[in-house]
DNA sequence: CATATGACGTGAC
DNA sequence: AGTCACGCCATAT
């Protein structure tokens, strides 16, 4: 697995419960900002061996992007625990927003 | 090596 | 707020 990888790996499971990040909030945390796609890509390909909690991840706008039954799953997850999505599969991202400060991040990159 | 493909982002309108 | 055209970049083929 390549560098970029892991630290998406290692950012996305360290989301808390109740919160939100965007997939280029994701890259930027992880130092590649404008990587979007890549971090859509390994949530698809390496969810199922890291138990990474997937339906933290949203579009930058805070709509969810999955479609038909996968996103109905997602909203169920989330409001789970104690998101709320509206009929358009927005989050109000004011409220749900993942914000870590620059040395929890460090610390999170560092750590795995 | 050339194209295609995304669970994307952003600016323009 | 919604659409569109691009830009983006690791993989896949």
């Amino acid at each position: 697995m390549t560098e970029l990888t892991r630290r998406i790996v290692a950012i996305i499971g360290a989301v808390p419960a109740g919160k939100v990040v965007s997939y280029g909030q994701v890259a930027e945390l992880c130092e590649h900002k404008g990587s979007a796609r890549q971090v859509s890509w390994t949530l698809r390909t390496q969810t199922n061996q890291y138990n990474l909690p997937w339906h933290r991840v949203i579009g930058a706008s805070g709509k969810i992007s999955l479609k038909n039954e996968s996103g109905a799953l997602q909203r169920e997850r989330l409001e789970s625990e104690g998101v709320e999505v509206n009929n358009k599969m927005m989050i109000d991202l004011n409220i749900y927003g993942w914000h870590p400060t620059p040395d929890i991040v460090d610390g999170i990159l560092r750590k795995s």
